[in-house]
DNA sequence: AATAGTTTTGCAAATGTTTTCATAAATTGC
DNA sequence: GCAATTTATGAAAACATTTGCAAAACTATT
């Protein structure tokens, strides 16, 4: 606001500096091509002199786009989505957006109060985790109609464009995988289902996959836990530790798997020899245990670029195609489920 | 900007649909303590008919604070980065204020553009990575004076603020632990310096601590990765089928130390029987491996809250306390490292 | 050198708020 | 029931810009 001497810099102190009207020194930067290439240096070198910045604040109110994109996602902190928020801003960077990020920890209230936030800064745009969410949410944007897409979950049918893997799709591979591998004694160990769209879609398709092959996963096999890999270590060492052993566990994400891996060295048990576990997600790393971890890839990356490009897009043309895209996910063979 | 009847909704529809005047609904969201109850409840009825929603840009031109804080980091996909963005982004929210978050890639060019971007949308204060940064990014920050924080590093005679952990120490610490266990023959595995003041302090700390104690660490045992379990673990796995093979192998952070570990494995080398591996960082799910990663503590979280609350304090009362704060590594003593 | 045409610039109104100051309304004391 | 306060509201200026329109400054043409 202040150059160095402590003036404060708007587009009139510059107009001043270069002796124009400040009509001019705001055509310098919205229609350069308008100005003589005279005026165009000497406002340059004012602007510089004072030091000035513009202030998106006072375009925005003259319905100019913001050149903000509200992103909201569960946690900032999981792999996941730091991944596909990673993806998504380089991507919206080129178009010259900056991402307001704000996280809800699965709350449905927050998640409300939040998108209130972005549309007071008046966001171009919004990008949510998922595809279920609050009426009051969709009203909100309805009510406002800022572009929106709902990413990494993918439904055709989804009420705004989703950009995302079909994880009922996804739960449905793994298991049938292991199926296929002969195993009839799994295990499963699920992420809660509770405001996580995905997480429900994965395990329901799970357990319908294995039913209609006619194995059933006993209650005690049906694991829950939270999105930690200390938990679901937690949880998968208790049940290696009972007296009966699946053949193989399937596991909601990758952390899962994860924590389950570990487990089993604990327990003392060899994979795939012993147990077979398996993920979903091929989280960064998953690659890299011995052996790596069989799952199913879910392109976390290439979601969140293409989100942001079809955002960006629709920000830029209201006429722009608004479908979604299917980021098909796709079994990755590793070694930690072997067949029976 | 419109409601469900397609017409905008500011603050004068509001105005009108409660018969009172714009400065009245001002105040009803300002300094709703001035209005009579009747008036507030009329106001209140008629903000939720219209469906509006206040507007910080134009609120922001009256030198109102923006509510937005610029959050700028190397990646965010990386968890040491996601867990301090997370953590800051739910301190300064408790606050008020919503994150403006972008990533520069330890491209000091795109640093500087980006905090451009930042300063254009206002924001009331910002938060940067490091101690280091390019001239220009100091010389921009200090001609539109706006409270700055540097996280993730600390020094005392940091530019600005700096709320993070002294990086040298944790190298020293960790160097200091492997050397107190016996170790003599020691390989490291660094990240690049390059743009990244944490690990120039972590590699250089090691680097004298152990010639201090009269370790020579040879060239070809000094190894620099990107920071990517796949390369750690190529690099790692390399060094550990060569002809000599180190005693112990201290990498810059956690993350190659979980390359080697799986690098180890592949060997066939046994944790701590064969080789001993200590880390950085005391990431998300060092502590799950088995054996655990011996490692130093950099506390991510508590940065990321801490420097959230000082920045916001900053922000409000701009004579607030200012010093930084040193969130104290720690050496946490787990199994992947034995005596000799 | 005058005219017509084109390019460049400035004026003034508009944007959606906040805030100061003034006025109107309500309340209190008598 | 009236003046003196106190409280609640409105009018208008201010904030930092953009933009439509008109005026001014150039160029080209004769």
């Amino acid at each position: 606001m202040s150059d160095k001497n402590g003036k404060k810099s708007d587009i009139i102190s510059v107009a001043k500096a270069a002796r124009v009207s400040p009509s001019t020194v705001s055509r310098y930067f919205n229609h350069p091509e308008l100005l003589k290439l005279t005026t165009r240096r000497r406002i340059e070198k004012a602007v510089r002199k004072e030091g000035y910045i513009r202030n998106r604040a006072a375009q925005t109110i003259h319905g100019i786009r913001s050149g903000t994109i509200g992103v909201l996602v569960p946690t900032i902190d999981h792999t996941i989505f730091a991944e596909v928020v990673q993806a998504f801003s380089d991507a919206v960077a080129e178009e010259g957006f900056t991402i307001l990020l704000a996280s809800h920890g699965y709350d449905p209230q927050r998640e409300y109060a939040i998108l209130r936030k972005f549309l007071e800064h008046r966001v171009d745009g919004i990008a949510l985790t998922g595809l279920d969410h609050d009426e009051a949410v969709f009203q909100l944007i309805e009510s406002q109609d800022v572009p929106t897409v709902l990413m990494w979950n993918y439904a055709e049918d989804s009420l705004y464009p989703s950009i995302g893997a079909d994880n009922e799709l996804a739960g449905q591979m793994i298991s049938q995988h292991v199926l296929a591998l002969g195993h009839r004694e799994v295990a499963c160990l699920f992420a809660p289902g509770a405001g996580n769209d995905r997480a429900k879609a994965r395990s329901r398709a799970i357990l319908n996959t294995l039913a209609a092959a006619g194995v059933a996963v006993p209650q005690d096999w049906q694991l829950t836990t939270v999105y930690s890999v200390s938990e679901s270590k937690r949880q998968a060492f208790a049940l290696f530790s009972s007296a009966k052993r699946p053949t193989a566990l399937i596991c909601g994400n990758d952390i899962l798997a994860t924590g389950a891996i570990y487990a089993a060295a604990r327990a003392g048990l060899k994979l795939p020899d012993d147990i077979s576990i398996v993920g979903i997600g091929d989280f960064k790393g998953s690659s890299e245990f011995e052996p790596g971890l069989t799952t199913v890839r879910l392109p976390a990356r290439r979601i969140g670029r293409r989100a942001g490009m079809t955002l960006a897009a629709a920000i830029k043309d209201p006429k722009a195609d608004r479908t979604g895209a299917h980021c098909a996910p796709e079994l990755v063979v590793r070694g930690s489920c072997r067949a029976i």
